[in-house]
DNA sequence: ACCTGAACACCGTTCAAGT
DNA sequence: ACCTGAACACCGTTCAAGT
């Protein structure tokens, strides 16, 4: 829309990654190339790789905007109903993450390929800071499971992200989605009956 | 090292998936082509083609070879101890879940890549077979978590896989790992109490 | 039945050259 | 600084042809 662009594009990258991220979602990531995503957006094949070095460096920032964009996400969830009950506010949370895993299932992957640099992992941390954040108020409100944060923190994270996996990977149905997840949540509750052992009674 | 063969192999098919197991544990799933593959067994690059239609096929070869193994190993953690306690042969069987997970991690992404045909499903259902008998047994003992066994055994299903999934995407440190792996086992047993706090020590 | 060899379309990556 | 266009090596897939 600018007069003076240097050939067609004011932001060649964030036009890329909006072209990927849509492709990501409709096609997988297998279908996910450089020539036709510079195709899409009308530039030559040689043009992404002023902004991407090479094919892994897209699918890094892909996975960065990814967790962004489900931190995001899970904050907006989290804060949603702040003042009420820490239950309802934590499957909020669970939800929004299997909701986003599942929508976004091929950027899911990449996310979680584990073969990306340190910039995806602090990225990562980010994402899963308001879950932690999440858990010590439950803690403190005597609500949620004991034990050490980080660790109450990765097992939670486990459950959910295991959940959101084996759905996708269509082991799940998509009935036993909910169910499982608010199963799930009541597994790291304290005195809210059967879940785990029995809870709260004495002995 | 038998005289008159067609050309290379009595089992191209075999020495084709033998070979490309190796190579996913040793460079990933990208790295692997067909044409390599061909040339490491010797034989032309259109010649797997009797064999594996296309790319997938292979890959879906590749999956349910994962999953019998997979299998394989789970059962016999499980008959490893039968005569003795459940909880550490339930705890035999997780471990041996995540090391599988751990020691072949692009396989087990192929393995729940969803892509995959009816006949790697199946082959799925196969493979955690034993982890529902054992369950069963578990919850007749009154050791395990009731309600229905189908669900609880996705749930924890679903809780192992996370965490071999996160320790795979470099979130779980390798010296967490038994510790998390336990911790989610105890979680499903009952009476077993305040798992996640500190277990070890008197109160 | 099983494999070969050439061919086609596509890809990631590189690099000299343009503006 | 940012992009183009040609070039290279590689790949999956197809198919007529060999044994």
């Amino acid at each position: 829309m600018e007069p003076n662009r240097p050939y067609h594009h004011g932001n060649l990258r964030q036009a890329l990654l909006d072209q990927a991220t849509t492709a990501l979602r409709d096609e997988g990531v297998d279908a996910l190339s450089l020539r036709e995503l510079a195709r899409a957006v009308g530039v030559s094949h040689a043009a992404p790789r002023r902004h991407f070095p090479d094919r892994q460096a897209l699918l890094d920032a892909l996975a960065i905007e990814g967790f962004e964009r489900l931190g995001a996400d899970i904050r907006a969830a989290a804060s949603d109903g702040r003042d009420v009950d820490f239950e309802p506010t934590l499957q909020r949370c669970a939800h929004a993450y299997v909701t986003f895993a599942t929508t976004d299932a091929a950027l899911l992957e990449l996310m979680f390929a584990g073969k990306h640099t340190d910039s995806v992992d602090s990225a990562a941390d980010q994402s899963f800071a308001p879950i932690l954040e999440l858990i010590l108020r439950g803690q403190a409100e005597g609500v949620f499971e004991h034990g050490d944060p980080e660790r109450v923190g990765l097992m939670l994270l486990s459950t959910i992200h295991g959940i959101a996996a084996l759905r996708n990977a269509g082991m799940i149905q998509p009935e036993q989605l909910d169910w499982l997840v608010d199963d799930a949540i009541a597994h790291f509750l304290r005195g809210s009956r059967d879940v785990v052992t029995h809870g709260v009674d004495g002995a």
